[in-house]
DNA sequence: TGGTAAATAT
DNA sequence: GATATTTACC
């Protein structure tokens, strides 16, 4: 296996949903009571396409290449509570933000994210501000990247310097060899690049030409299937201030994407087609639980 | 700010 | 009961 970089960034843009694909952000659903609800000042659907976020701030540490146009902004946030007379000042601030579901597209832009930054590099907020999902916050980040780097460990173990285990989690296909069905599952959902399992090399490991140990057809079928997946829609049902919710469940407001301040440029190359973001899916479990799904989970 | 451990929720 | 995610601490 010794392909360069190049396809690692190819199979983010093939991954990637084009703009067409995903789901012009959230003004469009954005009813004028949502809007007034919300205390949205500016539902203003005409010019919202583009980021205003271009500050270009040195990050310290200097993403390896281009990632491909990632400028997805996922939207991670947590609306305020309506009604329910809970916080009902500053949206998320010291407010419980509901948990957070790390569903393998999410996982995905994490590990590329810390694929392209090199463990070593691959802190919580320099992911996080790579991902640049909005809403996630770094502790979210930092309590992924233990669990990551607990699966990674456990790889290592089990590939002991073959691959075996490695290879097969990282096809994610069959987790037969996996340590942890369960936890398998997720992070074997996107491919673990190799230099992660090995340390001790250089030091240097964000410009490793690292090799997609074996992009499979199901590998691609799965991203294919879960970005061109039609369910790209971001409907975010939640519980508005009414208790009376219609039992069938109806997307009582969409969410907002919030494009805060992102000190960082994202890892998005020069692209200036601005991709609308992905979409968040907050649903309200019964009655109380919020879940916060940044991505729908087209996956297997 | 990053990492780890404990707590809690699902 | 196990796992996922959050929170607290160092």
């Amino acid at each position: 296996m010794r392909e360069d970089e190049s396809n690692w960034f190819s199979r983010w843009e093939e991954e990637l949903p084009s703009p067409d694909e995903l789901m012009p952000l959230s003004q469009t659903l954005i009813t004028p009571d949502l809007a007034i609800a919300f205390d949205i000042r500016n539902p203003n659907p005409n010019l919202n396409h583009q980021q205003q976020q271009q500050q270009t701030p040195p990050p310290p540490p200097p993403p390896p290449h281009t990632m491909a146009p990632s400028s997805t902004e996922f939207a991670a946030e947590n609306s305020a509570e309506l009604g329910s007379g809970a916080a009902s000042d500053e949206p998320a601030r010291t407010l419980k933000r509901p948990r957070l579901v790390w569903t393998p597209q999410l996982h995905k832009r994490f590990v590329d994210a810390v694929a392209h930054l090199g463990i070593k590099n691959a802190v919580p907020k320099t992911i996080m501000q790579l991902m640049s999902v909005d809403g996630l916050t770094r502790e979210n980040v930092a309590s992924h990247l233990q669990k990551y780097r607990l699966y990674l460990k456990r790889m290592q173990g089990l590939s002991g310097g073959g691959g075996g285990a490695a290879a097969a989690a990282v096809n994610g296909s069959s987790a037969a060899a996996s340590a942890d069905p369960a936890t398998d599952h997720l992070f074997a959902s996107s491919p673990v690049p190799p230099h992660f399992l090995h340390p001790g090399r250089s030091n240097t490991d964000h410009f490793l030409p690292f090799v997609p140990v074996a992009l499979h057809q199901q590998q691609m079928a799965v991203a294919a299937a879960a970005v061109g997946n039609p369910h790209l829609q971001n409907q975010y049902h939640r519980q508005m201030g009414h208790f009376g919710s219609p039992p069938n469940g109806q997307f009582e407001h969409p969410f907002l994407a919030r494009q805060a301040q992102q000190p960082v440029h994202r890892m998005g190359a020069p692209v200036h087609n601005s991709v609308p973001g992905y979409v968040e899916d907050l649903e309200s479990a019964n009655g109380g639980r919020k879940v916060l799904t940044l991505f729908p989970t087209g996956d297997d």
